[in-house]
Order: C-alpha cells, then sequence, then structure tokens
DNA sequence: ACCGTGACTGACG
DNA sequence: ACGTCAGCCACGG
C-alpha cells in the first residue's frame, strides 16, 4: 500500500497535492483517504495541521467554496490572502466560480476507492 | 472504554 | 430557495 497508514497522514498526503489556485473539499478528501463521511474529522486533522510545512490547507474548503476554516488560521484574513495570491478571487468568504477552481483528489489522482480496501 | 466535540454534509420542512 | 435537523467518524479527556 503506496498509501501512508494514519488517517492524518492519508489526508495531508492529499492536501500537499492540490495545485496552486485550486481547492478541494473536506468531503472529497474524506472519500480520497477511504474515509467516505469523516468530513468532519478531516476538518479535525486539518486543525493539527498547523505548524506543519508543505500542507496547504488554505485550499480546503466547504462544499459550497466558503471559507469554513478561515478562523483557524492566524490572521483573520490569511486564508483569503494567500488564495487570492494564487488567482482564486474571494467574495464575503465564498470562492467566486468554485466550479472552476473545485479540485476532486479522487477524480484528479485517479484514485480506485476499491484499493482503500473498502 | 465511554462520551463529548467539530475547519462537514445530505435530507427535510 | 432557504433555514434546520440529524447522522457521520476519528480524536482526546
Amino acid at each position: 500500500m503506496p498509501l501512508p497508514e494514519d488517517f492524518y497522514d492519508r489526508v495531508y498526503a492529499i492536501v500537499r497535492q492540490i495545485p496552486s489556485g485550486k481547492v478541494a473539499c473536506y468531503g472529497d478528501i474524506a472519500r480520497a483517504v477511504g474515509a467516505a463521511g469523516a468530513a468532519r474529522t478531516v476538518g479535525y486533522a486539518m486543525n493539527a495541521s498547523h505548524g506543519k510545512d508543505g500542507i496547504p490547507a488554505h485550499r480546503v474548503v466547504n462544499r459550497i467554496g466558503m471559507l469554513s476554516g478561515k478562523a483557524h488560521f492566524p490572521g483573520i484574513n490569511a486564508m483569503e490572502q494567500m488564495l487570492e495570491a494564487e488567482g482564486v478571487v474571494i467574495k464575503n468568504d465564498q470562492i467566486q466560480d468554485f466550479d472552476r477552481h473545485h479540485w476532486d483528489p479522487v477524480k484528479e489522482l485517479g484514485i480506485d476507492l476499491d484499493d482503500l480496501g473498502l
């Protein structure tokens, strides 16, 4: 199994691969790590990702493209600023043209759900 | 080992 | 179309 064993590490492995200027949602990541339905736990994992490097937590938003995790960043505008620096337009904590920026790890990485031991 | 918690989601009224 | 409700799952106390 090329995938990390710990749940958190699996989440990080996926998040690390989100391209600049793209965003993924919690539910998709949960499925990508073989824990469909554990979207909330993914957020929990992200909360623990602070301090770790190479984890673009700001590219993870909820399913409607809202910056639900902005409050957990150092500055109240940190998340928004980082995204806009990558070309993502944000208005009122909401990503504009979310569909155009949406990046589904399961689809983009060609993850085979059967390989996750489901 | 049980219980509460949360950066969520889909269903329902 | 929009606000509420109730499941969901891993983690820490």
